[in-house]
DNA sequence: CAACTTCCTCCTCT
DNA sequence: AAGAGGAGGAAGT
């Protein structure tokens, strides 16, 4: 087993609302983070494994090195493995960058909620949601991955993914931790029937392809020179963007076209990688679930953009970034969030769910445009069903500890 | 262009 | 118990 070497935990003030690691890290934007422990989270970052927690008041991190890692040039001073060097440990840049810390999000909040009444309404439960600055190259495959597809697949495919072509940071826990995998890597004559075997489907072709098309094809520092210039790789220094306009900046409009030449990326994940992975903030990625919010809360699906064609995708884009601004991309998530099955709890006092569902009944207030597709009814109902079913669950277990289980919530029961 | 079909697999519901 | 249907889409026709 490697032999690591465990900095010690430090600490970086930072409140809640502007930085929530429990949902930034959880909401579909990064596929590899891992929970460690008891409200810790962990990934192999840079050449290190990033351990997190979070209170109220502050953002506490460690970094655990390889022994012989080529991120600490410096020769180890003292023998000991916890004293190591401190002082070239840049992990604390390296957090700044990776969650953009930079925006004051209180901030964009309040501007947000001023100028969106439905933001204004759906966002103050779901504070300190911010945008990554994942690798470029990272995001890509995560987001090729993601097509018909649900974040916990996602994650087990990025996780073989690394498993399988990603270098070996170390183990914590007996847990093993892998950087993510380079181009180059996906490149052999293999990798497509291997990753069919591991599950990936019709997206095997898509990761293939596109790895050559990186590695190969388009020259070295093709993809990140598709980055927003004031948003630069860990390490580089910022230059300004363009102009902002309806249609967003003119270098997120090239960076968006040039994507969509890569195999396995429409618009959707070309505007995923924009957003995540280059830094442009403006990136309006429309999926089903927007789609569904933007009928539901914004008017759209009906008349000209009835359907979510080219024109309406754009349309969509287009609004909320007159809406929102510059970073109408990081706007877009939080209502996202608020939207995810996973995070629909918070709108439910979990004490008194009879009048949580009145009240949402009553909540057909915008413009009552029921074109919303009835899938949204039936999945609120069905998201309804569930709560009332954990409810009683959790009286059960909490009262006699009765044995009435599903089947499929027995896994590794026995 | 818009509309429709196919592509893989896993998971859920019926 | 088996089969249909859906899931943070994209590409081909």
């Amino acid at each position: 087993m490697t032999v690591l070497r465990t900095m010690e935990w430090k600490k970086l003030p930072v409140s809640l609302t502007e930085l929530c690691i429990n949902t930034t890290l959880r909401c579909g934007q990064s596929f590899r983070w891992r929970k460690s422990g008891e409200d810790e989270w962990s990934c192999a970052l840079h050449g290190r494994i990033l351990s997190l927690r979070q209170d109220p008041s502050h953002l506490h991190y460690r970094a655990t090195y390889p022994k012989s890692s080529s991120y600490l040039p410096s020769p180890p001073r003292s023998t000991a493995a916890s004293e190591q060097a401190p002082e070239d440990d840049d992990t604390l840049d390296l957090i700044k960058h990776y969650f953009n810390l930079s925006p004051n999000l209180s901030q964009l909040y309040e501007q947000w909620a001023s100028a969106d009444q439905n933001f204004k309404k759906k966002a103050p439960k779901f504070t300190g949601i911010r945008i990554l600055k994942q690798d470029a190259w990272e995001a890509l495959v995560g987001f090729i991955c993601s097509s018909n597809n649900n974040i916990a697949r996602i994650s087990q495919m990025v996780e073989k993914l690394c498993i399988h072509y990603g270098p070996l940071i170390g183990h914590i826990d007996s847990q093993a931790y892998h950087d993510f995998p380079t181009p180059q890597a996906l490149t052999g004559p293999r990798v497509e029937q291997h990753l069919r075997e591991l599950g990936f489907g019709y997206r095997a072709k898509y990761l293939y392809q596109t790895a050559v098309m990186i590695a190969q094809d388009k020259g070295a520092g093709w993809l990140d020179n598709l980055r927003n210039p004031e948003s630069p790789k860990f390490g580089d220094k910022a230059r300004p963007a363009g102009q902002m306009e309806e249609g967003g900046r003119d270098g997120y409009r090239t960076a968006h076209e040039e994507l969509l030449a890569l195999q396995g990326v429409g618009p959707k994940v070309a505007d995923c990688v924009c957003l995540m992975g280059l830094g442009w903030g403006e990136a309006v990625p429309v999926d089903t679930h927007v789609w569904q919010i933007a009928q539901r809360d914004y008017k759209f699906g009906k008349g000209k953009h009835s359907s979510l064609t080219k024109a309406t995708y754009d349309a969509i884009g287009n609004k909320f970034r007159g809406l929102w601004g510059e970073e109408a991309g990081w706007a877009q998530s939080v209502l996202f969030t608020a939207n995810l099955r996973t995070f629909s709890e918070r709108l439910v006092a979990k004490t008194e769910i009879s009048e949580v569902i009145k009240e949402e009944d009553a909540d057909g207030d915008d413009a009552s445009e029921v074109t919303v597709a009835r899938k949204v009814e039936v999945r609120e109902k069905k998201v309804k069903r569930e709560l009332v079913e954990d409810e009683h669950q959790a009286l059960e277990v909490s009262s006699t500890t009765k044995r009435r289980r599903t089947t499929r919530n027995s896994l590794g029961a026995f």
